[in-house]
DNA sequence: AAGTGGTCTAGACCACGTT
DNA sequence: ACGTGGTCTAGACCACTTG
């Protein structure tokens, strides 16, 4: 529907099938205008797109080129995930247990974090990921009550995003992540299966709304040995 | 110089100085074009800066509204930095010492990671920093020797970064990190000064140069009880 | 000098929310 | 029905690189 979007995608592909071979130039503005039956306007909007997927780079002057190792970087822009032996993960099974589920007025951190006022409860959800029957991570979570009325245990063995998403038609904003390394607490070693000496990787975050408002305060902790946190980082302003 | 930057700027100053208060509609496009005396188009994209950087956020039909946190959330677009007590770092001595500094040809894992042949020699540099006297990271970097000709301890000390720029006329295009939480190793207990079962926190990079190139290994480890990894992670495509 | 990408315009139509 | 932001055009000028 969109032209630009289509075109990015198609600029893309080519690149991908290697039409369009790593560290060369690709055709110019104008000439890909005419072959697409578009403005320039609308050309350019579309390698934006693939240069904030970091696939293309532009020198004024000289021409659009596709960047070495274009495919490699390929995911998408900005993309950032877990990967462990989640990545060949395919072939496993994942479990999700709940361990706990409650209601309850939050401590100052964590009332912070949220915006929330003294008086205003939140769920505290502990639950715990297991792969293939071993332990993988432990996730404390916590959301207002106020913006998500009505949640279950059943909604959260699928999916908390999609029942916001779909139900209360909120989307989100953004999030706010800090990683740490830490010694295990007793929780951990209970349920990871840590010894004592065993490093924790923990993510904090805190996920907004799309109007800003703070949504979801988290602190998963994982097993060193099997999770890592992985960022691509795409420079998107040249000066 | 640029109308659109201008622009941006200016509503970014007034939303930080709160004359468009958060949580509240800012003048249409229209309007806007009007007051600057551009077309709206030159509005708009000016717009699109100031979403991407997680100030306001658009509804269709609606208007445009400043975020909620515009002001908390206002670092830098996708800004990642370290985080420590480097956050109050201005009245401490930060020093940094070489351990070592060799021309080496690297191991596998190191040629696969920026793209080396097999008689290509790569610097290896480990550098150890400290904060008021107290031991905070050992990062082990590795540079390809062609890719810096003329590197000298001298050049380290100051930036490596700035020598590339200015000297060879290179930019930057992007960064590939993995974050993981580790044991120390010897070289951390005896330079960090770890204890056997203090975690580390371990940086694992790869920048890239502007066409793609992959340019500089490192591994940064890093005291677990000083530094942490924090990322701001704006939205940028709605679907 | 020619060709490239970056910016900007004035106006048009559309999709969507609000009224 | 009206106002909002999103897309798109056809053309213009500029900054920059390359021959």
């Amino acid at each position: 529907m969109i032209k630009y979007e289509m075109i990015a995608n198609k600029i893309r592909e080519r690149i991908q099938k290697g039409e369009y071979a790593e560290d060369t130039l690709i055709p110019d503005q104008v000439t890909l205008s005419k072959e697409f039956g578009v403005s320039r306007m609308t050309v350019k909007k579309a390698m934006d797109i693939l240069a904030m997927e970091g696939l293309i780079f532009r020198k004024r002057g000289s021409g659009t080129y596709v960047k070495k190792n274009a495919l490699l970087n390929s995911s998408d822009s900005n993309a950032m995930e877990y990967e462990g032996l989640t990545k060949q993960l395919s072939g496993y099974k994942v479990e999700g247990k709940a361990i706990s589920f409650n209601v309850e007025f939050p401590d100052e951190k964590i009332r912070e974090a949220l915006q929330l006022e003294k008086n205003d409860p939140v769920y505290n959800i502990v639950r715990l990921r297991l792969v293939d029957g071993k332990p993988y991570v432990i996730e404390h979570t916590y959301f207002p009550t106020a913006l998500v009325p009505g949640l279950t245990e059943e909604i959260l063995n699928k999916s908390v995003y999609e029942f916001i998403h779909q139900n209360l038609g909120l989307s989100f904003g953004g999030a706010y992540r800090k990683i740490q390394a830490v010694k295990p607490s007793e929780y951990d070693k209970k349920y990871l299966a840590c010894q004592e000496n065993d490093p924790v990787l923990e993510v904090e975050q805190i996920v907004h709304l799309e109007d800003g408002t703070p949504f979801e305060y988290s602190r998963s902790r994982n097993r060193y040995d099997t999770r890592s946190y992985t960022i691509v980082d795409i420079q998107r302003r040249q000066k």
